[in-house]
DNA sequence: TAGATTGTTAATCGATTAACAATC
DNA sequence: TAGATTGTTAATCGATTAACAATC
């Protein structure tokens, strides 16, 4: 249904969506109540332009000399996210960064709730941690048993892709995948990927590639 | 030098080189020697097409039947990436992401080398973890005299500000951002934007997109 | 040679920016 | 009203894909 390239500027208009309501959740915080287009821009590092042709395609509309209402804003930007209660997400891998992530508290806050984690040692587990862990055999049945649409990669590059084999298997529909392999999801499921590696070897690039300029 | 717009061109590519080269290197591994542009492309996740315009942005060049001589093409990809020995980077924020980025076995693959962590709390430090902590206000001494290009930012929103200002005010090159605000660096540093809450926020949209289009 | 693959140019496609009429 | 801001269209800009001549 969406494959990475038919759906790309529907991808980058929600991350922005998602960020111009963080943002909002910010300004409310300190006081504003209505904010207009350029505000918003500002607050999360975008145009007004931008922020409007975004606004534009989900219908979302202001008042064309007083601007948006913040708390009206954010509620539609979580009625288009699909942010109606909690959801539960599974994490396949628990060592540091699985655990990092268990215990994360912006997921709390975003309404996001990681309900278990599963290893082929869950004896590794952290016992401080109160996020149940099953073993890897025991992740098909919890994904069905508990209507888990969305799962974590977060096992090392040898193991991700039986990881991610058997998330597909199980019937998830999205993957966070953080394993340094760049998976593409069948039709039907979404797939991010989230790689460390290649992103530091980007920083890593341009802050070179900025000291040879100022070397000529 | 390099703001996000005009070089969003250059930096997608070498986003794709360092996935090349790390492709590269599994196919290097099962015993490849020579590689063509769809091979790589499959291996990475991209096109022929885009494969070899990439190398021609950089003037990387195969044989016209022979194609791409994998070892070549790796060292080529290195030199291009500035991966000539360890890059030093430090870690601002020592709580369960930062001690997880800070023994994550992927970096120290690529060469890259988490050389201190920094925090207002440095007792918190896991002792099982080699990585010296200081307190924050020894940052900006410790950048200048290690000569420290490459800083991450791994602490709570509500630090992020000050912890962004110092790596600037330290004179850092390149930043790495996991809090969720967007960061935009000023002229000359480079900053890359990790927002993991934002990254499941796009997620749970697609797979509630996916139900909704699903039931007509 | 015949066949296959590169390197590059041209065509397409998509996203961002600018501009401005509508209007509060 | 005068001034300011939206919503949307048009213009620009950039990236991806397709195609194909060159050539090994």
């Amino acid at each position: 249904m969406f494959d990475q390239k038919s759906s790309s500027k529907i991808r980058n208009c929600i991350l922005r969506l998602s960020r111009y309501k963080n943002a909002l959740y910010r300004l409310e915080k300190i006081g504003f109540v209505k904010a207009f287009s350029d505000n918003i821009a500002d607050a999360a590092g975008e145009t007004a332009s931008q922020v409007r042709k975004d606004f534009s395609l989900f219908g979302i509309t202001g008042s064309k000399r007083g601007g948006y209402q913040i708390d009206e804003l954010i509620q539609n930007l979580n009625a288009i996210l699909g942010k109606n209660g909690n959801q539960k997400v599974v994490i396949v891998g628990i060592g540091r960064i699985g655990r990092a992530l268990m215990e994360y508290e912006g997921f709390k806050k975003s309404g996001i709730e990681i309900v278990a984690g599963f290893d082929i040692d869950p004896e590794k587990a952290d016992n401080q941690i109160s996020v149940p862990v099953f073993h890897l055999h025991e992740l098909q049945d919890f994904i069905i048993k508990n209507d888990i649409r969305i799962g974590i990669i977060a096992v090392p590059y040898i193991a991700a892709r039986q990881a991610f084999d058997m998330l597909v298997a199980a019937g998830i529909k999205g993957i966070l995948n953080f394993a340094p392999i760049h998976f593409k999801g069948p039709t039907g499921i979404v797939v991010t990927n989230v790689n460390l590696e290649v992103e530091l070897e980007n920083l890593i690039y341009f802050v070179n590639a900025e000291e040879k300029a100022k070397e000529l």
